[in-house]
DNA sequence: AGGAAGACCTGTATGC
DNA sequence: TGCATACAGGTCTTCC
């Protein structure tokens, strides 16, 4: 599921219930997910009070009173669900448990928290607060898209003489760190460049077209998910999810969204993962 | 060393 | 209905 815009919706959604509040209760449900879960998690969670919640990349960390700090990362499938809480007009009363409900979390006043994540490619640490930059984890990963590290320059010269195609190298955490499939595809469309282009060989007025694009992308996706926080569509509680148009992603064979253009979005398969594009307007 | 597969899992959609 | 196959929004590990 989540790239960058729906982990910090996520973030968002969660923040309200959790930021300040005691975990009176850490139900851990099995001893991991992609990994096992750090020692003794259950008791190092319960009793903690969440001092904030941070985002790095697709990872969401919880800074807790205790001196650790929690991370969490929803792989491809993990979804978030609140209940128990006033949320604006929303009430959610506990539901049944679910299968692959892997971790739950009971706050002081009465809200819980879920992690269900049915692939289990998700993941859970703790480690000292502080030290994040040197989690394993962590210490590899590019620049935020949207600070000040990522900009113009950075790119160029970060993709010059790459002979990998733009489109994996945008997905390599290591040279930009949130990107996923979805929107490294809108953002190559937006671009108007075609996803196997290897990265080294475009012209850096194009590399450094793609800074703002990016930018664009991921934030009229934050935009939709924060309307998400408020519509109806969060009345069942889930986090992350939200309804967003895309250009080109998951849209194979349907006519190309640019005027006049008249062309079809068509499908290819790069190291595994589709990728969706306009072959009349991109180049 | 860079770049491409393989691996980890379950669920869903599709075709025969 | 059953079964096989393909595919899914991630990313670490292994192989070439």
């Amino acid at each position: 599921m989540p790239e960058l815009p729906e982990v910090e919706t996520v973030r968002r959604g969660l923040e309200p219930v959790m930021t300040g509040k005691r975990i009176l209760n850490a139900d851990v449900r099995r001893e991991g997910l992609r990994w096992p879960f750090p020692e003794r998690m259950a008791e190092r969670l319960t009793g903690a009070r969440v001092l904030g919640l941070r985002r790095r990349s697709k990872y969401i960390l919880g800074d807790l009173d205790t001196g650790e700090t929690v991370l969490l990362h929803l792989g491809m499938s993990g979804r978030v669900l609140i209940s128990g809480a006033q949320i604006g007009e929303f009430h959610h009363a506990h539901p049944a448990p679910e299968k692959h409900d892997h971790v739950v979390l009971d706050f002081e006043g009465g809200a819980r928290v879920t992690l269900n994540d049915p692939r289990r490619f998700g993941a859970m640490d703790l480690f000292t607060t502080g030290t994040g930059e040197l989690h394993p984890l962590i210490a590899a990963l590019g620049p935020e898209p949207l600070g000040n590290a990522f900009n113009e320059e950075y790119l160029v010269a970060r993709l010059k003489g790459r002979n990998t195609p733009i489109k994996s190298a945008l997905l390599d955490q290591r040279v930009v760190a949130g990107l996923g499939n979805i929107y490294v595809c809108e953002a190559l469309y937006r671009a108007r460049i075609h996803p196997a282009r290897k990265a080294g060989r475009i012209s850096s007025a194009r590399i450094a077209s793609l800074v703002p694009i990016i930018r664009d992308v991921l934030n009229e996706a934050i935009a939709a998910g924060g309307s998400s926080l408020r519509d109806y569509r969060q009345a069942d509680g889930e986090l992350g999810y939200f309804q967003h148009t895309f250009r080109v992603y998951d849209r194979e064979g349907h006519p190309c969204k640019t005027p006049e253009c008249q062309g079809k979005i068509a499908r290819i398969v790069q190291s595994g993962r589709s990728s969706f594009y306009c072959p009349r307007c991109q180049r």
